[in-house]
DNA sequence: TTGACATATGAACAGATGATCATGTGTTAA
DNA sequence: TTAACACATGATCATCTGTTCATATGTCAA
């Protein structure tokens, strides 16, 4: 972490600040959760999600986008493991892969509200 | 909310997700701030002002960036209400304003490392 | 008042990103 | 096999965003 070469007026509470960030496994982590959420679309199918699973076509209304868009989204959040789906025939169904995002969202929620 | 003229597949599923997403203010709320936290620089600012208050210049020390991207990444940090500072002769200092944010990145914290 | 220091800010540029459009893939029914 | 449907994906483009550089502001000491 030989990082900063600069200044500093402060050198206790640098060395603490520093240790208290997390390494950068976790912060790549942090960011792409905080990122996937970030955005309206991507946030409005996340909470719809947290009701129940929905196809892409039911999203697409949801979060009033074309389902072109939805599913650009919807393999962002893939990726990031935040939804996973299951095929039934024609149709795809996607839902939160865990209670993790909700939990978060509800306690943001929380905190936005006060 | 006469959004989707679009093609439904699950009729009650999509009123009952309607209903779930959170009002525009909230949502653009929710979105402020997780995308605040969405860059590595800025949760690199705000989880260092999470152990103490500490200067522009330390923050640059911190984060490993230039004191003019860390003064412009706090003027929208500032913005969002989640630092506040104080200026004390020539320098100031910042600091997170409440702990909701705290709360919120160590919950997540929690959820990464599973 | 002058200079040095700490920070803020405006302009400009490069890189990232979300939406759209066109097209491809997988599934079912006829 | 063909057509229709549900969805996925690649390319493109306009917009957004973070950094840098230059400059401005505010504070203090001499």
């Amino acid at each position: 972490m030989d990082q900063c070469q600069e200044k500093v007026l402060h050198q206790a509470q640098v060395e603490q600040a520093i240790k208290n960030i997390p390494d950068s496994v976790t912060l790549q982590s942090l960011t792409d959760i905080f990122k996937a959420l970030s955005e309206p679309s991507r946030l409005k199918i996340v909470t719809a999600l947290a009701t129940c699973e929905l196809c892409v076509c039911d999203l697409a209304a949801v979060s009033g986008s074309s389902e072109s868009a939805v599913s650009h989204q919807l393999r962002i959040l893939r990726n990031l493991k935040i939804v996973r789906y299951r095929r039934e025939g024609k149709i795809v169904f996607y839902r939160l892969d865990d209670d993790h995002v909700k939990s978060l969202i509800s306690q943001s929620i929380q905190h936005v509200q006060e």
